[in-house]
DNA sequence: AGCCGACATTAGGGCGGTCTAAATCTCCGG
DNA sequence: CCGGAGATTTAGACCGCCCTAATGTCGGCT
């Protein structure tokens, strides 16, 4: 597109960077990596955005010149304050229209991250507010995505995975990634979403599955589907 | 953004062009223009998108090389078949979006048209039957503008202007061109709205604006806000 | 210490889309 | 019939964003 065509006012002044929707993926992914800790290098952000490392570079460049990104040692990257901002902003508009599409429209679980991903950097600033009111101010998304608010301290990561729970655990679910769309998919079907608490038979292990226990059913989930499940453990086995 | 990042299957076979934003503004513009009659010239397609002659021709290169529009004399263009299919689409998607936008979300009269303006490029063909349906598979959007079917005939122009109306007619209101917000917002002060008869007292001159009665209310209409009404002329007092 | 592999950067190019300035064309009026 | 006004097109450039290929730079291993 090239610029950007949603008015959106609260800009912070100045910004000499035009924030494209290709900025907003760079701030995203930065904060997405960044969250978990350390600081981004290129060819991380590279992978998550499915581009090569020269054009992560060649961007970094630009958002370090609009104060959007610090670059600490060799393509090791931070958000400044302007930077996170702005990026939590994009995850806020995303997660409010996730929360939107799937509790007005009925888009599935598995289905509404795809649309989110397309529409978070088109939704003017008049309308994110429509929606989040039409909503009830919501703090949570369908996955249990926090929602970061308007203005205030956000925390990304407050649950523990489910891969640190033990047999005989009552986990409560409340946070279940959705970047892999199949996995979700089949956690629906096994009504396993945030809300639910599950029971823990066994652990998984580097061949076997884990084995759990969901509404009087067992089940078990591989290893990649149990590092998308994160919660609090409520009762502990190992506590005696 | 470059490549287009809505999915959008329905995509007809073969299509050596991307169907971006920017392709899509011109496909609409030369929609616009075209369905009044005459063929599109280089030089009303830029000024419809504020862009310059130069990048229209450009534009208008690449669109025919894939199929989309063909050029007749000089500067002189028409929508093919092809084109027309995919401007009818993006079409529908802008007035499905006023319609949710205003109906769903309440957004207002004159403040749906940017709003669908910028969304129309993004709404993927799932979101587009979703709103659809949930709209009850509307034909007409909050202006009147007739929203084109997945199939089958469009017809886009089949009222009159009220500037053809004369003292003593009765007029029934069915559009509001929604290019001028602030026209609009006036209408909605005035009652006036597709669905309402208003009475023509007198004609609009080169000096003095039309005087009509809505609703019992005696009022003044600018030549500007008159030509953007359109719909039927119930019954005519120059009948007899 | 020295080398090597992993990672980051530069160099150079492409494509989409825009612009200004200059050249070209059409068509109408004198 | 010809010239000029107006519209269109070409020429040349810029910017955003992407790529591949080549070059630099680091840390770890022998
Ligand atoms: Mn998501
Ligand atoms: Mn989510
Ligand atoms: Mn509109
Ligand atoms: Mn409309």
């Amino acid at each position: 597109m090239g610029t950007p065509s949603t008015l959106r006012t609260e800009s912070s002044a100045c910004c000499r960077i035009e924030l494209t929707d290709t900025v907003e993926d760079y701030l995203k992914a930065i904060f997405a990596i960044t969250s978990l800790g350390e600081p981004a290098s290129t060819s991380g952000v590279a992978a998550r955005l499915s581009v090569t490392p020269p054009s992560v570079t060649a961007m970094l460049h630009r958002m370090r010149d609009s104060g959007l990104v610090a670059t600490t040692t060799w393509g090791h990257v931070l958000l400044t304050e302007h930077g996170a901002v702005h990026a939590r902003s994009v995850v806020r508009r995303h997660r409010l229209l996730e929360t939107f599409l799937h509790r007005v429209l009925g888009v599935s679980w598995d289905e509404v991250h795809e649309e989110a991903e397309v529409l978070e950097h088109h939704l003017s600033t008049r309308l994110e507010n429509l929606i989040d009111a039409a909503l009830g101010f919501p703090d949570r998304d369908p996955h249990g995505d926090p929602i970061p608010s308007v203005r205030g301290k956000h925390e990304e990561h407050g649950e523990t995975p489910l891969a640190q729970s033990g047999p005989g655990d009552i986990f409560l679910v409340q946070r279940v990634y959705d970047t892999d769309s199949i996995a979700l998919r089949h956690l629906a079907e096994l009504d396993i979403r945030p809300g639910v608490s599950i029971e823990v038979e066994r652990r998984p292990s580097d061949l076997a599955p884990m084995w759990v226990r969901v509404g009087g059913e067992r089940c078990s989930l591989s290893c990649a589907v149990v590092n998308l499940i994160h919660g609090r453990i409520e009762s502990s086995a190992a506590a005696s």
